[in-house]
RNA sequence: CGGGGUGUAGCGUAGCCCGGUUAUCGCGCCGCGUUUGGGACGCGGAGGUCGCAGGUUCGAAUCCUGCCACCCCGACCA
């Protein structure tokens, strides 16, 4: 306790670890890159999981496990894929310990543990998951294989930062094999329309939909969606990404299987995943100088009631309205709970429930007694709407839904002025370098170009949009006709 | 792996240049008492191999050497 938020939102990294450690969601491990996830941050990202494993199930997914360990011969079968991740695996190389002959009380790696094949520690599993599907799939029968796990992998990153890049990383990983190209396709893109509907919908967060660039996809992908959110320092947050593997896969671990009229075909692939990532993305879109800000479609407790008891006569009254509350609340599937710990002061509650983002509060105290009303507090927008006690157990529950959706509005507005579109270099280089967001452009399509402004201002292609029509549109740094328009920024 | 910086209590720090009693302060923690309407107060208390190893010295947090760890800026990334 004694949280405090003391960094402003202009000094935004200090204000992002600020809130992810006083509202009590994550801390840095002494564990080198890697994060310890605390119980209010992990009921979060539960929530998160939850509905997102349900969307997978209504969609025909199932959940299976596969082993945390790859052998390097796996691992390197796709070679884009070993390529695109061998700067960044953690390797198990000894099986046993021993005691160190010289030095008392120390232990030292027994050397004759060494494995005869070394064991990567899974940064994404289409190696290992692959080479199951070999055994899994003969014929057309077998298919499709619609598959997501939720797991850790490891990724030995250079630079960590809480959830958004950690050595360590929680996520789901889809792995679906398909009979057809278009059913692959479509499968990408239901679930990337899926990460766009929860990112929206749930998180509050509206996201741009579209395609990666070629030097922006993932490693043995043929093509790589994703959703690109934008955080409230200007800079692009990849949010998710499914990806089309085409049969890169299928023909790296040899998986075919025999089609209606018996001939041997390769499986189509694709790979899909969203990280604990979405918790850096959540915090970094709606937060604010007083603390974290949740949608309460995602807060562990939408509403708390405090009682305030000051003397002993009207003590009965106020923890049975506050008790009456609460019961009603529970029974319309409200998160709701009650903050009567004693020896804290009122302001010290009402600053904990507003750092730590929950969406509605309620004091009752004798003042609400007597006036047989109270004050619903909404913490998105610190407002306030007052409500007789025969009331307030519908405003509440109505209040959700209301916050919800203004909050996306909020967030709507949000991305679209921070959105723009520019034809001239110049002005392109003016709004990436004063305040970033989402900068349209054309682009020519080259690899070329896209280093070049890489290197000169330091954005990047976020994505090629979904349904954006670039005729007649030149390329902001070549002056040649554009293949796309794209949407450049600054990113994470 | 290049360039810069920092290691002192759970956290944040002063002291280091210029060596000298018992290592500073704030937050937090523990005990007692008083306090719930915007981050309570008083009194008392616990907590340290000053990153590690070696050296110089009568004496080292302070000076020297080596090592380790972490942070920031680049290349990489969900």
């Amino acid at each position: 306790m004694g949280n405090k938020i003391t960094a402003r939102k202009e000094d935004y990294s200090k204000w992002y670890n600020d809130i992810v450690s006083e509202a009590g969601l994550a801390e840095s491990s002494d564990v080198r890159g890697c994060m310890v996830i605390k119980p209010y941050g992990f009921s979060i990202w539960e929530l998160m999981k939850s509905q997102l494993d349900k969307m997978f199930k209504e969609t025909g997914h199932e959940n299976a496990y596969f082993p945390l360990f790859v052998p390097k011969s796996l691992f390197e079968a796709e070679e884009k894929n070993a390529e695109g991740f061998a700067k960044e695996c953690a390797i198990v190389t000894h099986y046993r310990l021993k005691n160190d002959p010289d030095k008392k009380g120390k232990l030292i790696i027994d050397p004759d543990s060494k494995l005869e094949e070394e064991l990567i520690v899974r940064p994404t599993s289409e190696a290992i998951i692959w080479k199951t599907y070999k055994n899994w799939i003969q014929s057309y029968r077998d298919l499709p294989i619609l598959i997501n796990q939720w797991a850790n992998v490891v990724r030995w990153e250079m630079r960590t930062r809480l959830f958004l890049r950690t050595a360590e990383f929680l996520w789901q990983e889809g792995h679906t094999a398909h009979a057809t190209k278009e059913e692959a396709l479509n499968e990408t893109k239901l679930i990337n329309d899926i990460y766009a509907e929860f990112a929206e919908k749930y998180m509050a967060m509206p996201v741009v939909k579209g395609y990666k660039s070629e030097s922006e996809r993932f490693a043995g992908a043929e093509e790589t969606l994703c959703i690109e959110a934008l955080m409230q320092d200007g800079k692009a947050l990849q949010a998710g990404t499914s990806h089309f593997l085409g049969q890169n896969f299928a023909k790296a671990f040899d998986v075919k299987f025999a089609d209606k009229s018996g001939k041997l075909e390769y499986v189509w692939a694709t790979s899909w995943g969203v990280s604990t990532r979405l918790m850096g993305a959540l915090i970094m879109s709606h937060s604010d100088d007083n603390g974290l800000v949740l949608p309460p479609f995602l807060a562990p407790t939408q509403v708390i009631l405090i009682p305030v008891i000051k003397a002993k006569e009207s003590s009965d009254q106020i923890v049975e309205r506050t008790n009456e509350i609460h019961s009603k609340l529970k029974d319309l599937g409200v998160r709701v709970k009650i903050d009567d710990r004693e020896n804290i002061s009122l302001g010290f509650k009402l600053n904990d429930s507003e750092v730590k983002g929950i969406p509605m509060r309620i004091v009752i105290g004798l003042k609400e007694i007597e006036n047989n009303s109270a004050d619903i507090f909404y913490r998105h927008d610190m407002s306030k709407i007052n409500s007789s006690f025969d009331k307030i157990v519908d405003k509440i529950f109505d209040s959700i839904e209301l916050i919800q959706d203004n909050m996306i509005k909020l967030s709507n507005e949000r991305l679209k002025s921070n959105t723009h579109e520019v034809d001239s270099y110049d002005d392109f280089k003016n709004l990436i370098e004063s305040q970033s967001g989402f900068v349209i452009a054309g682009w020519d399509g080259t690899k070329e170009t896209e280093e070049a402004i890489k290197n000169e201002t330091k954005a990047t292609i976020r994505c090629i949009p979904e349904n954006i029509d670039s005729k007649g549109v030149t390329c902001i740094y070549s002056g040649k006709p554009a293949a796309h328009k794209v949407i450049f920024s600054k990113s994470y």
